[in-house]
DNA sequence: GTCTATATGGAGATAGAC
DNA sequence: GTCTATCTCCATATAGAC
């Protein structure tokens, strides 16, 4: 592994852990093995180094998801599928967590590759939601972007009420609110 | 008001606005007008002005939400103006914001006061639901405490994607969807 | 490309006068 | 109780050698 991929992999595990704020890029360089001046030579500071993570940490969840909506059939199998997906509860959604950084909110490049995410997560739900709707499995007068919408929203709100109670039932308790509801939206 | 009470009102503001650790004591003197000795004689340090502005900051909270919860009598309708009383979306939780610095979470003592108020909501809206499971409003076999978490953590999601986005509708279009899984769980 | 040494500014707290 | 002056430490970046 280059020292560049290096630095990438340490801070994508650091903007996991900690945020973007509370990572330095001292904490980076220790973790990587990397000297100062490696880090600047292929990225420009702080906030580029964490752009390249970002991109990196979108594109394996990205992977893990589709892997997840195809491993069933039916819609509402599929979207359990991806409520059930392999997740740590108290660590946090590797994209959301970063919302809640008041310095990647306020910088137009930090926050472009998250939001690019949750929109692509959101319509990738409404699509499979839609072929629910087409093939008589879900009801005809099924909203499915809102319904979209609010799924993803309960799989980033109950991180927040596992992180609250440092708890990861907490995380399943919301979850199996989402799948309670998706079972009622049955035709 | 009191030098200590500025200094506490500032506090809450500013850790509604930045979080936690992006909120450093010389904001809070500044938007207090108080200096850094009023500070350090009535807490101990940042942590305990802090806790001091959260607890503040929750006991708000639950009265207004508690005015949404008694403004209808259905527990339908209750929990409909919850979801619907006052927000500000792009600004967050004023509570659950905090759950995602790490410096928060990792302190026990800063982390009680969030999640009390988080025990203390789950809990309410479990009553309202349980009352009408009672009066036969809503289906006798309905999961209450996990329809509560899950009403919680779409709320607290909804929020992640507004900020997200940038945009308040995003909010809503979440909150939407909660609304239409209420309806469907009457009896 | 990678390293170490150094600069600058702000976070958080202390000291001691009034 | 409230103020200003000062201290230490670390985040972030630059300089320049190898």
């Amino acid at each position: 592994m280059s020292k560049k991929d290096a630095l990438t992999a340490a801070a994508a595990e650091l903007l996991w852990e900690r945020g973007y704020s509370a990572t330095s890029p001292a904490m980076i360089l220790e973790r990587s093995k990397a000297g100062q001046g490696s880090m600047y030579h292929h990225f420009a500071g702080k906030a580029e180094l964490a752009i390249a993570a970002m991109t990196h940490m979108s594109d394996q969840l990205r992977a893990k998801i589709e892997t997840a909506l195809a491993a069933a059939d039916t819609a509402t199998a599929r979207v359990n599928a991806y409520l059930d997906s392999e997740r740590d509860p108290l660590a946090g959604c590797r994209m959301g967590r970063l919302l809640h950084d008041h310095d990647v909110v306020g910088d137009e490049r930090l926050r472009a590759p998250v939001a690019e995410f949750f929109t692509w997560l959101t319509d990738r739900l409404t699509e499979v939601l839609a072929d629910g709707v087409r093939s008589a499995e879900l009801r005809p007068d099924l909203d499915v972007a809102t319904t979209a919408a609010h799924i993803v929203a309960t799989v980033q709100g109950a991180y927040v009420l596992a992180r609250a109670h440092q708890n990861p039932h907490e995380f399943n308790r919301a979850i199996d609110g989402a799948k309670h509801m998706l079972a009622n939206l049955r035709a």
